[in-house]
DNA sequence: TTTGACGCCCAAAGCGCTTTGAGACTATCA
DNA sequence: TGATAGTCTCAAAGCGCTTTGGGCGTCAAA
């Protein structure tokens, strides 16, 4: 009866089996050492043979610990097209499956308060711990969680993170290095195609692209710095008004390879040709990129690898490590393919060579091709 | 004391500080009719007031239902970069929350058992209900489940299918009208470009792909046949190889956007034009297929709807309604673009317009462009 | 021999909820 | 008036596990 292995058999039915205790079986399959090596290895071979797996919610209920953490889905749909974000799922799943906890994805939740997902998973004790993404600058999830004492850890910093932990690309790096390239292709006229003001992984990049101009002693010129909705179109709509103005760019920083794909398109569409008459750089390196045409200059940070360390981090702050100590930021690389090339070769001033660096004041030259 | 808010409260503290019972505060707040309509409001002014909110994991261990389900990721990373899946998650979330439901997301697991993820959640009793998708023709997921008595739907049928939920896109359809589309473009040589053979979808889009040739008078060219390991490499490669054939293809049904990409690049490094010599059509009308270049004519399926439709179907085979109930097939629709064009603008083949349906055992003109 | 000190095991008390099976009233009908 | 039928409420029994706080041998040290 017992033995039926369609019958699902719970930890007393086992010590009953076996003449124990529920006790010591639990202790036994637990790992706890005041259970002899001999009892153990019954025990552990008779919860195999009958097909023995502990009823998750029963050992959350009285653990007080779900074994589970959460993310939350943004509202905004375009940010999840986003391949990028599916690698970082996979990459936190990878390391939670083998901890044997789960993930689980919310949405924000009807109604309009930002942090309604959130403060099911919180009040309705779902989750050990959440993970964010797409901080922004001043986030009050963040304040949020640590008010409520929830363990977290964001993927991305914000200017009012305190102690907790995050990890999260050197923005500000990236935006400089990308910029870094296209100034050493001789570009002068470069525009940066961003995100919503709101969010620091924006803020940090557009810090980082006018460090560099301004290290090459060019001036930051407001036209050239856009934000998009967020969206594919968003982008495609920018980079078209960035291409009509009295002074186009010669280059576009875009914020990430979604946005470079919308910024290729308008490039097209306007006549002009990627890597020759605009240079494009993305950031991401999701899996198109390669594959696209012309294959992306990009800069590239590993989101699966990042998914893996953040759920990693997150693991240990529920354990009770300090949450300050998991502070990371990745330097991003530059992966150099074929969507940037030099100024010269920009039909968009062909009265020359566009201006070199240690000459910024001098004035750009005008006209279309 | 119980008036603190930071204090968490559960129901034998709002039952005390009513001066009720745990059971009838527990009662009015499910809504049973057996406790009267001013209790029940004093009680929910209460609950509300103190901020109560039910512990997730006592109810669930109380009333044996997690209010989760279940999505296991597959090894196959490439899978789960399409935009098409998030969208996936994003519909289906969208109604879980709204019923409070839980979306868990795990993954096979280590070790090489296909059905690892699945007999977690299924042993420890995590989830109520499991959805599949990239279904196999003969699926061992759908036979497991079905054993166990766990309430799942598939995305994509199978030919074990019995009487299960399932919602799928009339695969045979799209593989037949992205086909017929070509034969009116008046090509003659058509490719497929495939995911492995053992995925139901693309034994079906195939069939489709063969009824339209075969209606056209056309015999099925082996060669024209391909299956690629299911990421942007095997598409572009396996693409490549289709171009180089003696009498490569003038036009190439893709089996989704991303393997289109990928075919896409390859059509160019072979110093040839997308839309002109080599039409291109994918499936799922992938964000990013709109903005490629060219505009991808490509066959669309709501991912989103049916990520939102999985969920519903799903909670109501929970909730006890047969299963067999739910079997739904959503018609595909063409979304015309750019990337496919007539026949006759081919370089591939400069000696004429190819030959008529009608006359298809004329031989094909050889050369290349 | 007594006294600890272990080593191994167990009964019982929860974890926070839902549900069963009654009980105490009040209203209705013969 | 008693019987019958609601109406509203409650005590207590779990759900399946973990953990607390012993208990009972056995063995070495005193």
């Amino acid at each position: 009866m017992h033995s039926n292995p369609s019958q699902r058999i719970d930890l007393k039915g086992l010590a009953q089996v076996l003449g124990l205790s529920m006790t010591t079986v639990s202790r036994a399959l637990n790992g706890y050492s005041d259970v002899s090596e001999k009892t153990r290895r019954r025990v552990e071979k008779q919860a195999r043979l009958l097909g023995y797996t502990p009823n998750a919610q029963a050992r959350r209920l009285t653990s007080g610990m779900t074994e589970t953490i959460g993310f939350v889905l943004g509202d905004v749909s375009g940010y999840y097209d986003d391949p990028y974000f599916a690698q970082l799922l996979a990459g936190m799943s990878e390391v939670l499956t083998r901890l044997n906890y789960d993930l689980v994805i919310s949405t924000r939740g009807a109604g309009g308060d930002p942090l309604g997902g959130y403060r099911r998973l919180v009040d309705e004790r779902r989750v050990d711990g959440i993970v964010l993404d797409r901080t922004r600058r001043d986030d009050e999830r963040i304040a949020f969680l640590l008010e409520a004492g929830m363990p977290f850890v964001s993927f991305g910093r914000s200017e009012v993170s305190g102690d907790h932990a995050f990890l999260d690309a050197d923005c500000e790096e990236a935006g400089y290095i990308a910029t870094r390239r296209l100034l050493g292709l001789s570009h002068r006229r470069i525009a940066f195609l961003g995100a919503p003001r709101g969010y620091m992984f924006n803020h940090l990049r557009l810090r980082g692209y006018e460090r560099a101009l301004n290290e090459a002693g060019l001036d930051i010129d407001p036209q050239l710095v856009t934000v998009t909705a967020y969206e594919e179109e968003g982008s495609f709509h920018a980079a078209t008004g960035l291409l009509r103005l009295d002074h186009p760019p010669t280059a576009i920083v875009c914020i990430d390879d979604m946005a470079a794909m919308g910024a290729i398109v308008a490039v097209r569409s306007e006549g002009l040709e990627v890597g020759e008459d605009v240079s494009i750089i993305g950031y991401n390196d999701i899996a198109p990129a390669a594959l696209m045409d012309p294959p992306l200059t990009t800069v590239r940070i590993d989101s699966r690898a990042a998914g893996r360390r953040l759920a990693e981090m997150l693991l240990a702050v529920i354990a009770g490590r300090p949450a300050s100590v998991f502070q990371e930021v990745w330097a991003p690389t530059l992966v150099v393919r074929s969507s940037d090339g030099p100024a010269f070769a920009s039909r968009l001033y062909p009265t020359g060579t566009p201006p070199l660096a240690t000459t910024p004041d001098q004035p750009l030259p005008a006209g279309e091709a």
